[in-house]
DNA sequence: CCCATGACTAATT
DNA sequence: AAATTAGCCATGG
């Protein structure tokens, strides 16, 4: 996650892949997050799902959207506007 | 070891 | 385009 440059985000699936070589593992991967070991630290909120919808975070889903806008991602009806746009596949 | 639970996905309906 | 369904994975009881 260290790795997802500013004003970019990625998902729980690609994540996946780069980690377990599977996108099946999303799953887990949240699991992961959801248990994050180090927030604040771990610029988690830079992950959403394949879709483009936000899914969730720690300190609050709303809290998540603001950090993204705030780093210049559109969001729209906690949707990711132009995912393809800011998506980083590593 | 078995079961239930999610920050997930992809495929159907 | 929205709702359902069915796999999948790590974790905790």
């Amino acid at each position: 996650m260290k790795r997802i440059p500013e004003g970019k985000v990625t998902t729980y699936g690609i994540i996946a892949v780069e980690l377990r070589g599977s996108v099946r593992a999303a799953r887990a991967v949240g699991q992961a997050l959801a248990s994050n070991p180090a927030p604040v630290v771990i610029p988690c909120h830079r992950v959403v799902c394949s879709d483009g919808t936000v899914g969730g975070y720690c300190h609050g889903i709303d809290k998540k959207i603001e950090l993204l806008i705030a780093e210049g991602i559109e969001i729209e009806h906690g949707r990711v506007k132009n995912l393809e746009k800011v998506l980083f596949r590593f």
